[in-house]
DNA sequence: AGCCTGACTAATATATAAACTGTTCAATCG
DNA sequence: CGATTGAACAGTTTATATATTAGTCAGGCT
């Protein structure tokens, strides 16, 4: 979501409202304010956007948008297998999700505040997120690393499985050294079970599908 | 932790706080309230209890001992493998979390208030829990089944990986059968990784472990 | 006309006062 | 004398009044 299909005015407003938003929370900032810094009238703004909550959500998918493309970086890393590329994606996900959060307030309860008002917003952007996975994925099983049949449905396995290090509410508990030793821990393991199915691709089922109760 | 222990008096006394804290939630139960309930005097209360915030420590923590002695009758399951017990240790601690806190919201806040308060407890829980999971992972590898080497570290990443289907806040993004499924695909995935390092348990090192950065 | 303004309103948030609750402990009871 | 009480206190919650803010729109400006 760039930048680049807004009006300036818009872009003017957005950017105020980022700075505001950042320094002194999304509750304490109010319209009139972000309209003064834009020498405009408060009602002007309601020409750009239809309410403040509509100016958060446009930051932050913004910062997303830029997050993803940060996290794609990961798939044009040269010489690194796509086990490796998977790793990297997500102690790199975990990485910015922490410096993003932690000891951020202000961070937080914009991301609080516009994920409880406008819960697609998250989902959109777990699906933008699961689409890079999607590739590493993919680039595994061009090159006969990985042997994956359904990988939208693996990607979301991915991704719960490391729901614990995405998970800003949790970031507290731990310090991120902590963290980032569990989160490799749950990756080996993964690339592991991978690694199973891939040397055992011809095989009808596995076995524990049938253990369900 | 059993009630067992307990003077005759503190435990009237804690059925009658329990009671409260369930039907009118945590906040709203007073101490002359649960005083009245015994036919006693509000200061009385303090012979028993240091403060109305241990009696929710002890409520919770005689809920919690149930929990254990029920996610601990997986391992008397008899007939089944011990990677079946581990998915029937994750299905049934999923549902017995989904059902106490889906749509019960003096539940979760009681659970929350004390976790606030008390962050070792929840981390005694999590303790407790994961020395049932450990012996069913001794269990696997004791029958051949499973090859690991260090059962708490597992024992740990289990828990990590599983962390989505075990927090009581996202619970209202998806029904039980959907998270079910989900947890289903996870515990898939981690026992194919167990298979893939039964197999190869006489090499040296996973090749993953040298990839991290 | 097409933008923009700023007073206006309903709703939300803040500040203040009143009421209540957790906890203590000197006095009372058995 | 140990067990119990309930008034007293400090801290917190709730209720109320006041102020601010998000959003609207009739009118002014260019």
């Amino acid at each position: 979501m760039p930048t680049t299909n807004l009006d300036e005015t818009a872009r003017q407003i957005l950017a105020a409202a980022s700075r505001r938003f950042l320094h002194y929370g999304y509750k304490k900032t109010t319209m009139s304010e972000i309209a003064d810094d834009c020498n405009m009238s408060s009602g002007n703004l309601y020409r750009y956007f239809p309410s403040k909550l509509d100016i958060a959500e446009m930051f932050v998918r913004v910062l997303r948008g830029e997050q993803v493309d940060n996290l794609r970086t990961v798939l044009d890393a040269p010489g690194r297998t796509a086990a490796q590329k998977m790793r990297d994606f997500f102690l790199l996900k975990f990485k910015l999700a922490y410096e993003r959060f932690h000891d951020n307030a202000k961070a937080f309860e914009l991301s609080s505040e516009l994920i409880l008002e406008r819960p697609k917003v998250a989902l959109e952007w777990e699906n933008a997120e699961g689409r890079v996975l999607g590739e590493i994925l993919n680039e595994g099983n061009a090159d006969g690393s990985f042997a994956i049949d359904d990988v939208p449905a693996i990607t979301k396995i991915l991704q719960n499985a490391a729901y614990r290090f995405t998970s800003p509410a949790v970031f507290h508990e731990s310090g991120e050294e902590m963290l980032a030793a569990e989160l490799n821990g749950v990756i080996d393991l993964v690339l592991d079970g991978f690694a199973w199915r891939s040397a055992h691709r011809d095989q009808s089922k596995p076995s524990s599908a049938s253990s369900r109760f």
